[in-house]
RNA sequence: GCGAGAGUGGCGGAAUUGGCAGACGCACCAGACUUAGGAUCUGGCACCUCACGGUAUAGGAGUUCAAGUCUCCUCUCUCGCACCA
């Protein structure tokens, strides 16, 4: 490697060095701030992808500034290994899960390892070892005893193709997230963690979360759901219980004509009549056939069956009649709806259809509604109407009135409702954690006593697949005894979701190899929160969800003080090319393993951040690669042309400088000042690049202008760098080294600019005749304000937007601009 | 429908606090070096105009000495939510 620039044995030189002498690796070391920096883990599915080079390259730069600053900073990677990829691969080579996994890994750590980011290697850890799932498991044990983990009977996601259960946060547009296969309905005992005892705090820590992206913060909130109303009972008639509603509109309740309940609502046959009791029985039959997705759709017809029985209305006695409603869901609220057709638009469109009547209870302002010729609902506030003593009321306040009213007779109660459901972690596969639970016909569900753990994976299984999870076929595996009674028992087969491990390995890196429980808390507390998360907004409700829910869950067993895993996340865009997402079927892929080889990790991880900001989709554009390509070997040629004039100078006398140096020098430190706020404060790595970009223009064309020049272009050329050192490290250390610096950069401090050079000798002003750029004049700094606007006036150029007229206003900006108001 | 964000040259993008719109890069054009150029270097490059100058930040109004930036209206796009009672 000499004159020319060839970044294969700059780059394989470097990341040899920081291998071996374990550069990045950290522990904890009181004197500095820590500062813990994470990237989502991959999914090892064989190779990474640009998306992967973007994410990780952003993080680099970040650690690797951060590390200049003085911080000890906590930086590991590791794999997300358990999952079904994995076995639909081994099905398909007839191989083990495992080993594809170990081999994707493996492939996939040397790719990383060429990209030449700032790992801590020791702290790896992939989710499917031993050492990673014990633990875990012991995680659900101590949940199970808290009863934040539970088993229950249910209808829940089914993706028929992956043959398995799906989270409702793993739902997307009715399909399943992985496969995008039509997710359908399916009765099923499983396990669930108890998210909603938490979905209060974790709303209300939404509001503390200043480092977060607004937007992923509302999608939070809306996934959450919480909304505050009123259960109300309605008795039934002919019977001594009443139903029970949940309503945000408690002000409507004298407009309540009909009561519509959720086909699944357990009273719907008992509530049906002998009379109506077969069109009951094949209208709960017709939806339980339809899929959720397409009941939920907004554009689906409302459709009902009366069933016969009445209940009457608690604030008017007035008799409604009880309707099956397709579109009553029975996981919210109650399950069943007081109708309010006036004020409703879905009940409305449903009165309509069965001819149910309607009653006006609230009027908005300077109209009077006739239910005789509505044609839509009236949903907004208003004064309240046929509602008794609360006539006249505004609608907003009756709600607090009426919700006392109701809990004063006896009849309701105020109620927060929320959206969120409870976790399914179950799993209908081999290659997952396996659930530490057994089941015996005497003792009912046992959980596997802590000295057993961890049930292992039992590798010699047969992937048929066909019938189901392997493990449910392999006798060795089921067959146990009971733990309590010693009887024959069986082992629950299911495994945990995926998102289960990645929603604690945050906290698993900080102790990888604690080897006498969970968490090592002391290692936990000293490194948690994370202070900067990075990855993809597609996991604004999944991961980012459970992994906020776990640290709080986590925090109650006493295993870490963290009450938020993220302190600041930052979601970066998509790689696009050609207008689209990169796939293979689009044929845009953009291999990482070609681009290193034909121009160099430091090329690819350039370009990835200066084509654009890290929260937006970045445009990849094989000419702009070259681009950036060409930017390093104009550093690389400016070096080495420099090389011996500088080699042996020092630092320059700055009372010496001729204007040109002075000049010279203000630039590289006002380029310190810029790239050091762009990658402090704002993460803009474009324009800091795009200022590295503008120095070199600036040095490039620099001649010799005295004996200082020597020791002003020493400075510059170390600067510049320094200053692109956390985005191409490689080449970086390499121009370091060969100016003669034995101490490697990652070990050297970033520097401070040098607040007496960035100060302007002279200024350029800006003059403007009624807002309109007309001349530029340059002073000296430090003019006083008037002698600028007199030079303003005096300007020739000035002189003839300004002949003839009469100056009312001189505005003058110090230092910047002059505004000449004429009329 | 509701909520959030965005709309700037041929393209990716800059403009951080209301103060030169288009930094930086790509593409393109011209020139130099060259047997050659898909290497390198120099210069040009929003639009209209020979020029003086005029017009331009989705469109329209407004505030201001001054608006890409602030306010209001309209349009378009992206994302999220969406029968949630």
């Amino acid at each position: 490697m000499e004159h020319k620039y060839s970044p294969k044995d700059v780059e394989q030189k470097w990341q040899a060095i920081w291998d071996e002498q374990k550069t990045f690796k950290v522990s904890v070391n009181k004197d500095k701030p820590k500062y813990y920096l994470l990237e989502m883990f991959p999914y090892p599915s064989g190779r990474i992808h640009m998306g992967h080079v973007r994410n990780y390259s952003i993080g680099d730069v970040i650690g690797r500034f951060k590390r200049m600053r003085g911080f000890n900073v906590m930086h590991p990677m590791g794999w997300d290994a358990f999952g079904m990829p994995a076995e639909n691969a081994a099905i398909q080579n007839k191989s083990h899960p495992a080993t594809w996994t170990y081999e994707n890994i493996a492939y996939m750590r040397n790719q990383i390892k060429k990209m030449g980011f700032s790992y801590d290697w020791d702290r790896e850890l992939a989710t499917c070892d031993i050492d990673y799932y014990r633990w875990e498991q012991k995680i659900f044990l101590e949940m199970f005893a808290k009863g934040l983990a539970y088993k229950k009977t249910s209808y829940v996601n089914w993706c028929p193709k992956c043959e398995t259960v799906l989270a409702n946060e793993q739902v997307e547009d009715g399909g399943c997230w992985r496969c995008d296969t039509d997710v359908n309905q399916k009765e099923l005992d499983q396990w669930f963690f108890r998210i909603t005892d938490y979905a209060e705090e974790l709303l209300e820590n939404t509001y503390k979360l200043p480092g977060w992206p607004e937007r992923v913060l509302v999608m939070q909130r809306n996934w959450i759901g919480k909304s505050f109303g009123c259960e109300i009972d309605f008795p039934v008639k002919n019977s001594a219980e009443p139903i029970r509603v949940f309503t945000t509109r408690q002000d409507t309740v004298f407009g309540a004509t009909f009561m519509s309940l959720a086909p699944e609502h357990p009273r719907a046959l008992e509530l049906a009549t002998p009379d109506h009791k077969d069109e009951v029985v094949a209208f709960i039959d017709k939806i339980r056939k339809t899929d959720r997705i397409k009941r939920t759709a907004d554009d689906f017809e409302k459709e009902g069956v009366f069933t016969g029985s009445y209940c009457n209305n608690p604030v008017t006695g007035a008799l409604m009649p009880i309707f099956l409603a397709n579109f009553v869901l029975m996981d919210y609220g109650t399950g069943a709806v007081m109708a309010v057709p006036t004020h409703d638009q879905r009940d409305f469109e449903f009165a309509k259809k069965y001819d149910l009547p309607l009653k006006v209870v609230i009027q908005p302002s300077g109209v009077t509604l006739d239910p005789l010729v509505m044609s839509e609902a009236y949903t907004e506030a208003g004064i309240m109407a046929n509602s008794g003593q609360f006539d006249g009321l505004q609608s907003n306040d009756a709600k607090e009135a009426i919700a006392d009213f109701l809990q004063a007779q006896g009849q309701g109660a105020k109620t927060v409702n929320f959206r969120l459901r409870d976790w399914g972690i179950s799993r209908q596969r081999y290659w997952g954690n396996p659930i530490p639970v057994i089941y015996c016909d005497i003792c009912g569900v046992v959980p596997v006593p802590e000295q057993d753990l961890p049930v292992v994976l039992p590798k010699d299984v047969a992937f048929s697949g066909e019938g189901g999870s392997p493990l449910a076929q392999m006798e060795s595996f089921v067959s146990c005894t009971c733990p309590l009674c010693g009887m024959v028992a069986r082992r629950e087969t299911d495994t945990m979701d995926t998102f289960v491990q990645s929603s604690w390995y945050f906290l698993r890196y900080c102790c990888p190899d604690f080897k006498d429980g969970i968490l090592d808390r002391e290692s936990a507390d000293h490194w948690m929160s994370v202070d900067q998360y990075i990855g993809g907004i597609e996991h604004a409700v999944l991961h980012l969800l459970y992994a906020r829910f776990f640290t709080k869950v986590l925090r109650d067993l006493g295993h870490t003080s963290a009450d938020e895993p993220f302190t600041n996340l930052l979601t970066q865009g998509m790689v696009i090319k050609d207008g689209a997402k990169m796939s293979k079927s689009k044929g845009n892929v953009v291999d990482p393993d070609a681009l290193i080889t034909k121009y160099g990790a430091d090329t690819a991880r350039l370009f990835s951040l200066f084509a654009a900001p890290p929260e937006k989709d970045l445009d990849w554009n094989d000419q702009g690669v070259e681009g950036s390509f060409r930017f390093l070997n104009r550093i690389w040629k400016l070096v080495h042309d420099r090389l011996t004039m500088i080699q042996n100078a020092g630092l320059p006398d700055l009372d010496l400088l001729t204007a040109e140096e002075r000049n010279l020098r203000r630039s590289v430190h006002k380029t310190i000042r810029k790239v050091t706020e762009d990658l402090e404060e704002r993460f803009h790595f474009n324009t800091a690049i795009a200022s590295v970009m503008e120095l070199l223009n600036i040095l490039q064309p620099a001649e010799y202008s005295s004996a200082q020049f020597p020791a002003v272009m020493k400075e510059a050329l170390q600067n510049v760098i320094i200053l692109i050192s956390p985005f191409v490290p490689h080449m970086a250390e390499e121009l370091w080294q060969r100016l003669g610096n034995f101490t490697p950069l990652t070990q050297t401090a970033w520097p401070d600019y040098d607040q007496s050079a960035v100060i302007d000798e002279e200024l350029l002003v800006v003059v403007q005749v009624n807002g309109k750029l007309r001349s530029k004049i340059t002073v000296a700094a430090g003019t006083g304000e008037e002698e600028v606007k007199a030079l303003a006036l005096a300007d020739e150029k000035i002189a003839q937007f300004i002949l003839g007229m009469t100056v009312r206003k001189v505005i003058c900006v110090q230092g910047k601009l002059v505004n000449i108001v004429v009329g």
